[in-house]
DNA sequence: CTTGACTGCCC
DNA sequence: ATTCTGC
DNA sequence: GCAGAATGGGCAGTCAAG
């Protein structure tokens, strides 16, 4: 079996696209995998979901499909994509231009997942050369509709409004059974092609064989971003526990016996890149566990080195151990012990236990704060000592896998600074008819020129953006590709989390999570922040953060 | 051997 | 990662 | 309030071309 055309697949892509209500979407969508043959639920989420490039990786994305798609029509991609704002949109364009709407659709879902396999499986020298050979060969079988969604499957650009979140809903309907207890299926397997396989081919009594798994990692829960200290502490009525938030890689780390395997955010397997933190984790007696905690870079004094250092260190193959930098854990939470799942306690009794497991292992200082006051002061401390700031979490709830919720607050130090808008791109989907991501510019004073210090897209709403296009298409000097540059005039305050030194921006400096607070209609490009500024911002940072030069003298 | 484009994955 | 938007 | 969309900086690795 295993007949489904990949046309059918497209089609029902384009009519979930059309709707933006989620009964519709549920509906169309759940009628489709009831039809499917076992063998090809895999295969049709996996394209669904566009997570081919996640899953299997192809090594092709943007760059390569461009190549493809230009030698096999002549024309020039980024015409296209101007035009349509949606890089799938512009190659079933194209595909209309060079009259592939004459062949007759005859490629199986099996079959184009098949060839990516192939395509993820060569590696070596001319396997550009052979991946793009092979991608080539279907997409010279392809209609305009079937390219459309082979290309948006492998850059993950679906736009259609399917996530994990409708999918469960969809099981939801087809098996009548609560969401809530499929929801933690997925959110306990980390794994939603295993339930919606096992839903649709076994229904209920599927759904609630699966359990969690020692080695399948879980989704992490998340923290939502509190506005202040008393905001968050108030919320839980004071019935709370306070932890530095690191700065590093957050890491789920499974153990049994003398095989250890730690999982990053995204549920990757990152243990080959920290093998002293293996042999931390080995020191704990257990039969089986797993733990939660932030793996962060720090200097000889034991201060944390600032992010871009520790990703010096992160996904390296070579060196791993003599790279000058070191890492140590800190934990934070403990999921499972000996068997049994603990998610469902409460977080003072999972921290009594990962107190008593973690003697031989550092955890990360909590703190109970009596008043507003020390939460406060502690919050400070946590900013001396080079930390991002504090998580506020709340003593009696659960972990939640893979849930943003107000059980857990974030609170972070935040900047601002005033900045002149000096170029624009337009943006892409929803966003494709105005400017999108703003270039900033900051004042060298020195020079009295202005230099950027990166893009932001964030903060302003679309209606203030499609505003602004009007304004930034008046003040155009010049253009390049999809990039507009203006006449530095209009003044924006942007927060941010850091300051980063960039390899890339003329200013030599970048700011981390830039967002814009808002327009200064009141300002002017003489009003903006300067490169000095920036520098004093930058060495306050720097002087409550480990020191990176020092060990790289030891390294080279 | 070096450089640059691209990819994948951290935040 | 953060922020905005439509349901 | 939730799920989805739009898109940031920057690191190492891989491969192709000079």
């Amino acid at each position: 079996m295993g007949k489904t055309l990949f046309i059918d697949f497209s089609l029902l892509c384009e009519e979930i696209g059309k709707t933006a209500k989620r009964k519709e979407k549920i509906k169309i969508l759940s009628d489709f995998l009831l039809k499917l043959d076992k063998e090809e639920i895999g295969p049709v989420l996996t394209f669904l979901l566009g997570k081919i490039s996640a899953e299997k990786k192809l090594g092709i994305r943007e760059g390569g499909i461009i190549r493809i798609i230009e030698k096999i029509s002549g024309k020039r991609f980024s015409d296209f994509l101007a035009k349509t704002g949606d890089f799938g949109e512009a190659v079933k364009e194209i595909f209309y231009e060079i009259n592939r709407d004459k062949i007759k659709p005859a490629l199986t879902i099996k079959e184009v997942y098949e060839e990516f396999i192939r395509i993820s499986e060569i590696k070596g020298d001319f396997s550009k050369e052979e991946k793009e050979k092979i991608l080539t060969d279907i997409l010279e079988r392809a209609n305009p509709l079937e390219a459309k969604y082979i290309v948006k499957s492998i850059i993950g650009e679906m736009r259609h409004g399917v996530k994990e979140g409708l999918l469960i809903e969809s099981l939801s309907f087809i098996l009548n059974i609560d969401k809530k207890e499929i929801e933690r299926s997925f959110l306990i397997s980390g794994d939603i092609k295993k339930v919606l396989f096992e839903g649709l081919t076994r229904g209920k009594d599927g759904i609630r064989d699966i359990e969690f798994k020692i080695f399948n990692p879980l989704f992490p829960m998340l923290a939502e971003t509190a506005n202040s200290i008393e905001e968050a502490i108030s919320l839980h009525k004071g019935k709370v526990a306070i932890e530095y938030k690191l700065d590093g890689i957050r890491a789920q780390i499974h153990k049994e016996g003398e095989k250890v395997i730690i999982f990053s955010r995204n549920l990757e397997n990152i243990t080959d890149s920290f093998p002293e933190i293996v042999k931390e984790i080995k020191k704990i007696k257990v039969e089986s566990i797993v733990v939660e905690g932030e793996i962060i870079g720090v200097d000889r004094e034991g201060k944390p080195l600032p992010f871009q250092y520790l990703m010096r260190r992160a996904g390296r193959k070579r060196d791993i151990t003599f790279s000058g930098i070191p890492v140590k854990i800190f934990l934070f939470d403990i999921l499972f012990l000996n068997g049994k799942l603990l998610i469902d306690l409460p977080y003072c009794e999972r921290r009594r236990l990962l107190e008593e497991i973690g003697r031989e292992i550092q955890v990360v200082e909590k703190f109970e704060p009596e008043r507003l006051e020390d939460a406060e002061n502690y919050f400070e401390k946590a900013i001396s000592l080079g930390h991002e700031g504090i998580m506020v979490k709340n003593i009696s709830s659960p972990y939640i896998p893979g849930t943003r919720g107000k059980n857990w607050l974030k609170i972070k130090k935040i900047n601002t600074l005033d900045l002149v808008i000096i170029g624009a791109e337009w943006g892409y989907g929803r966003r494709k008819n105005y400017l999108s991501d703003l270039y900033l510019g900051i004042m060298d004073d020195e020079k009295r020129k202005i230099m950027c210090v990166g893009k932001t897209f964030k903060g302003l709403s679309d209606e203030e953006l499609k505003n602004l296009t009007g304004r930034l298409l008046s003040l155009k000097i010049s253009q390049k590709g999809r990039t507009i540059f203006v006449k530095p005039e209009i003044v924006v305050e942007v927060i941010f989390d850091e300051i980063q030194k960039s390899p890339v921006y003329d200013s030599g400096f970048a700011l981390r999570f830039a967002r814009i607070k808002g327009i200064r209609e009141d300002k002017g490009k003489q009003d903006i922040n300067t490169i000095s500024d920036l520098k004093n911002l930058y060495k306050k940072q720097s002087l409550l953060k480990g020191k990176y030069e020092e060990i790289q003298g030891s390294l080279l």
